[in-house]
DNA sequence: GCCGGTTGTGAATACGTATACACACCTCTA
DNA sequence: TAGAGGTGTGTATACGTATTCACAACCGGC
């Protein structure tokens, strides 16, 4: 009932079949030179010990562990969940573990440390950042890293993200095109190149319409609802608020709407407010968000393929992938065009 | 500065530093037996040279990974993803690892097999079920094991859950003393003792002040937004449609909330409602949900030193530990009551 | 000046598996 | 019928570390 003596090994179940070691371990590998007699034999045995090899043992002779280090920030952001629940799936379906380390809570020198434990096969890096040491030090330990979603610019490494500067570009296309002329940026520091790109792109298109941006109606934040939400209060209680807002994340477009509840500021009619991710909640009718799609089981599919192959041949060419990520228009701008409820993902 | 070489062993550096294995493995364990002139030698060359121990070899030898596997459905969900946040803030805390298992994605056959690997030390189920074979098999397994947010009653294993009876009794309670006599009820199939304590409570509350609710006003569904939606469609567009609506966890109240949204329906004016859970977005504006708080730190803390605790003594008496769940009153309900605007967690 | 006890170190081993190597046996061809 | 080549199995070893055992050097007390 109970069980919970010592695990039976290999050797055990060697003895019990009446063969050595390393016929078992043959008969485990799927190795050919087991007669079908002693590999039917040993296969009942193992089925009635119930045996499971040692995964640790295991992966020191062959120096693969099939778990993945994955390394997220704030996992209870609803497009960080969702990439993180992609990442899973797909890792899970193709038989490997994954190991999950929130940089936010961890000092970067005991990440480094695990880094070089040879724990994991290999890395996802999801939140790489100019100022962050953590791909350099993926890279430097020699383990097949991918970064998804984030990417480094010229860095050597596999990276697969989303044209965040082309769908930046698209909605702020979108909003120039709608006739607005006053409009609103909630974006974040510059600390990676999708939050450049979500910004520049918007910038460019703007530009590209003969407009900019007023100095009091860009804000740099933070990225909680929290900071959403009292950008609002700044871009909405001025004298003259601008007719449309675009927020570089969905989270933000969220703490914005609620904001704009709190004033009695009414969406789509009094303002336009655009976000990036399209997570699930962009689709709720309590937000009913226009925004950028992000790609992420495309995303996350690409970079594992990738990863998987570099685990195969680490000499092989680094890849960078880049996809469209297309404009979704809800009820947050739709009130005089065409309108399309996508629920893509 | 590619470096990607094997990485050095400890007896590589052995020789360097002109000891022998044995002893760098002394200092590195910190054994007192190792002269203070040696030590320094040692930990000089061991820094010299970046060196981190191979966790499998460790691993291997000492039995202990220092890894913690941890079992969890639907990270997408706001509260799991919560859950998940602090597991693993709390997991670094103490210097362990985290081997994250979406068990919804995963047939159970094979995580069985995983959980028999030996590739971590102890067990961190989140979403146990009556139905589930998973506690039974990481009982069996001899790892030591605990169950988190979602309990068995009578199972002989250590566990710590919020007190649902509980706070479904005082949101029960709340409703009948505000003078709510038609009450409608979402509520999930009773697969695990979360769901069906949260249930029970509530209508052991309305028993006690003479209320029982109408066949038609309790509705059983899954678990998604989609489905708290369709439930307001439901209990909303009868012709007698309840005061006051009650839903076992904030996902479905955040659904029925939008399900009211869309069909015009005032919250509170026309209907309370009240929630289970207390997720950050049940005090966004979209939402402004009076629920019943989830001590969701106090549960995961309780939790790791339990776990904690068994893995230095697998021989402990098994603990079960039920917090209580607060009642948190917010917008969703407060147009008559005095309003408290609790940001709990 | 001999001896029990302490201190620091190295040699050897074990963890559980995968695999290189050796070898005995069989089969087939010349 | 002998030798070449294939087939199935066992023996031995390696992965990198922690730990046991043995032992040499030193120390203090008679």
């Amino acid at each position: 009932m109970s069980g919970s003596n010592r695990p039976p090994t290999s050797r055990d179940l060697a003895r019990l079949a009446g063969v050595s070691q390393a016929t078992v371990s043959r008969v485990l590998t799927n190795s050919p030179r087991v007669s079908p007699d002693t590999r039917a034999r040993v296969l009942q045995v193992l089925a009635d010990a119930n045996y499971t090899p040692n995964a640790l043992a295991r992966a020191m002779k062959t120096g693969r562990t099939d778990t993945i280090g994955v390394f997220m920030t704030r996992v209870t952001s609803p497009f960080h969940a969702a990439l993180l629940d992609e990442i899973g799936r797909l890792l899970n379906q193709v038989g490997l573990h994954m190991i999950l380390w929130n940089i936010e809570h961890d000092p970067e020198e005991s990440v480094s440390e695990v880094i070089q434990q040879r724990l994991v096969d290999g890395f996802i890096l999801t939140s790489a950042t100019y100022t962050s040491k953590l791909h350099t030090i993926a890279l430097a330990s020699g383990t097949p890293t991918v970064l998804l979603h984030r990417g480094i610019d010229g860095l050597d490494c596999d990276q697969v993200v989303g044209d965040n500067w082309q769908g930046a570009y698209d909605a702020g296309r979108y909003l120039v095109e709608a006739g607005h002329r006053d409009i609103g940026l909630v974006t974040l520091e510059h600390t990676g190149n999708t939050s450049r790109d979500r910004d520049l792109g918007f910038r460019a298109a703007l530009a590209d319409g003969g407009i900019s941006i007023k100095a009091r109606n860009a804000i740099t934040t933070a990225v909680g609802h929290a900071d959403g939400h009292a950008a609002a209060q700044k871009l909405l209680s001025a004298k003259k608020p601008p007719t449309a807002i675009y927020t570089v994340t969905d989270l933000l477009a969220f703490g914005l709407l609620d904001g704009a509840r709190a004033l009695g500021v009414r969406v789509p009619d009094d303002v336009w407010v655009v976000g990036f991710d399209n997570t699930d909640m962009a689709s709720w009718e309590a937000f009913d968000l226009t925004t950028v799609d992000q790609p992420v089981h495309a995303i996350v599919k690409a970079g594992i393929d990738l990863l998987r192959h570099r685990i195969a041949d680490p000499s092989a060419d680094t890849t960078i992938i880049s996809l469209p990520c297309p404009l979704v228009v809800r009820g947050s701008t739709a009130d005089t065009v065409i309108r399309r409820r996508g629920t893509t993902r």
